[in-house]
RNA sequence: GGCGUGGUAGCUCAGUUGGUUAGAGCGAACGACUCAUAAUCGUUAGGUCGGUGGUUCAAGUCCACCUCACGCCA
């Protein structure tokens, strides 16, 4: 038995994720946890939210709510919509945890203890009115290139010019729009990753297994310019984790915060240190998982993330864990997506583009979302959601060929034979040739499962389901029936069992689908099929079933336009 | 401007270290079946593999240049 762990990047806390950040890295992460599990390993997946910095500030603000509370009201917001795509976390956290706060100070402290934290003076915007110092991009002013009066500090939206905020004719706060601002001294910590770049160069090299995209991203990311640059890891911000070297006071760096993209993947960490809280475990439960001297050297640890997050997780997490000089447990594989596109654009949470996580289960049921979003995963580079190539897929796929198999074979024994699994008759040739199909496939659909390629995987486990189909159309047991009921009944038998099968296999894609064709079977055997035809007879004669519900109901012509409708502009 | 990733049948995508007539699903046409959510199964049609030039006995697969899309950075 191997044990996993695996997280999701965890998505920020201002308002609700679309459906390109789902499947860049929650949805598959999902897919290879519930995987793991359902081959008997030990599984430990995590995620959480990601809560500080000045964009929840802001959105607090304008939501008239302390940020505190704000981000308890969003936390649970965003934890209700995973639940409603059955995302099985075993913890969903909060990087604004206890744990998370203990924890990211230690790390600060061993840093600076190891030499790999500098204290750099640098001079910011200070605004009087609004009482705090302004990150670039939230000061706005008018261009001195093209006389654009909306421009922001770090770029300009009409030119594209890159910007310093003291450019700006005019400048004012884009928080308050005062334009009572100067420029004030202040320190701040960096880290020195660029000390670390031979040990990570040599890392990443020694990563052969993985994606393209994540090993030519962390290799610009190292090579470009003059390589790997040291980073900051505080801002002059209220709503954080305080700047402690570890236990102790910080001289010079009081009422400052780190910044949150240090404290926000040491939450991977922290995630599980809630977990073992939450499940009032000891702490030895939950180290086991994160130290290599305290039980996790045997643990396989997969990360799942946008491309947009791949230079953190391969590079500036890493540089903390190394440059800690404890053993903490270090990434072994790490999955990126590209970017799912919304009908001819990107999908945008600022616009209100696309289709956002609420909205989709407003729809329709998660099974929908996750298989075309699984089978459509934006692996080898960006995908584009269209409400045409949707309907069609869902259509087809789910309806016609899993669930319409489900259908026909179990009213058909209820016609013939009753609900129950028919006796008599035995296996001929087709039947041995199904069985050896299967057998095949199944293998090789837990190989792409394994190596985490999602479109792959999908891709074969539709083949499985049309399998059924083709094996039920060769033998047609309605014709049997005529003849050699016995025959019929052998037929019927197995085409039942490969009900309950196709429950199994698909669970990781469509557990709700999934869980209603076990309890239409009447089945609590929800273990791998390692033995595929002892698999394809655990339903034995006389055995009772129910024909369930309809699984899953079309997308009619009707429905996809008026959606495609609803969604085309702004969100309400 | 630099770097990265892509540009393969109408659509969505596979194509291992260069090697026999370039594959799958959807869509289309035709046929079979009638148990089933007018579902299923089979057959067929469709591509000068973004462009040009080069290396090679042989290139979608390597090299150069060009072009388009997207992204990151200056």
């Amino acid at each position: 038995m191997t044990r996993h762990l695996i997280t999701s990047a965890i998505p920020y806390i201002n308002g609700i994720k679309h459906l390109g950040n789902l499947i860049g890295s929650q949805l598959p992460a999902d897919l290879y946890a519930r995987y793991q599990r359902a081959r008997g390993n030990e599984v430990l997946f995590l995620c959480a939210t990601d809560e500080h910095g000045t964009p929840a500030e802001l959105a607090a603000a304008r939501a008239g709510k302390p940020v505190a509370q704000y981000c308890a009201e969003m936390h649970a917001v965003q934890a209700e919509i995973a639940r409603g795509f059955r995302l099985s976390f075993d913890h969903f956290g909060r990087s604004s945890s206890p744990q998370n706060h203990a924890l990211t100070q230690h790390f600060a402290g061993k840093l600076a203890e190891n030499g790999l934290i500098a204290e750099v003076t640098e001079s910011q915007v200070y605004s009087k009115a609004d009482g705090r110092f302004l990150p670039d991009r939230y000061i706005e002013g008018t261009c001195p290139n093209c006389g654009y009066d909306r421009a922001r500090g770090d770029q300009c939206e009409n030119c594209t010019k890159q910007l310093d905020p003291t450019d700006l004719i005019d400048p004012r706060s884009a928080i308050s729009g005062s334009t009572d601002l100067e420029v004030r001294e202040t320190k701040h910590l960096y880290l020195r990753q660029s000390k670390l770049k031979d040990e990570l160069d040599a890392w990443i090299d020694s990563k052969t297994d993985w994606p393209v995209l994540t090993t030519s991203i962390a290799k610009k990311w190292l090579h470009d310019g003059e390589g790997l640059r040291d980073r900051g890891i505080t801002r002059d911000l209220d709503w954080g984790i305080p700047v402690r070297k570890g236990t102790e006071e910080w001289p010079g760096m009081e009422g400052k915060v780190f910044y949150v993209w240090f404290d926000a993947p040491i939450e991977y960490i922290a995630c599980a240190a809630e977990w073992a809280e939450a499940g009032g475990l000891p702490e030895a439960d939950w180290q086991r998982w994160w130290r290599t001297d305290k039980g996790a050297d045997d643990v396989r640890y997969t990360q799942f993330m946008g491309k947009d997050n791949v230079p953190f997780h391969t590079l500036s997490f890493p540089a903390t864990i190394i440059g800690s000089g404890e053993p903490w447990k270090l990434v072994d594989h790490l999955k990126s997506f590209n970017y799912l596109n919304y009908d001819g654009g990107q999908f945008s949470t600022s616009q209100g583009r696309g289709i956002f996580m609420d909205q989709a289960l407003d729809i329709l049921p998660p099974d929908y979302w996750r298989w075309w979003l699984l089978s459509h995963a934006p692996e080898s580079s960006d995908a584009e959601f269209t409400w045409e190539n949707f309907q069609a897929s869902v259509n087809k796929d789910l309806a016609d060929v899993l669930g319409n198999f489900v259908s026909r074979i179990t009213k058909f024994c209820r016609s013939k034979f009753g609900e129950t699994v028919p006796d008599g008759g035995t296996f001929g040739p087709e039947e041995e040739a199904l069985i050896a199909d299967l057998t095949t496939r199944t293998a090789r659909y837990a190989e792409m499962m394994e190596a985490m390629e999602v479109r792959k995987s999908a891709q074969e486990l539709r083949a499985i389901w049309a399998a059924g189909n083709e094996y039920l159309q060769t033998v047609a047991p309605w014709s049997t029936f005529k003849t050699d009921p016995q025959a019929a009944a052998a037929q019927t038998r197995l085409a039942l069992n490969l009900v309950r099968f196709y429950a199994v296999l698909s669970a990781p894609f469509v557990p709700d689908a999934a869980a209603a064709m076990l309890a239409g079977m009447k089945s609590e055997d929800a273990s791998w099929p390692d033995d595929v035809p002892a698999a394809l007879a655990a339903l034995p004669p006389g055995h009772g079933f129910e024909v369930p519900e309809v699984l899953f109901a079309k997308i009619t012509d009707e429905n996809r336009e008026a959606w495609a409708e609803r969604f085309s502009g702004h969100r309400d």
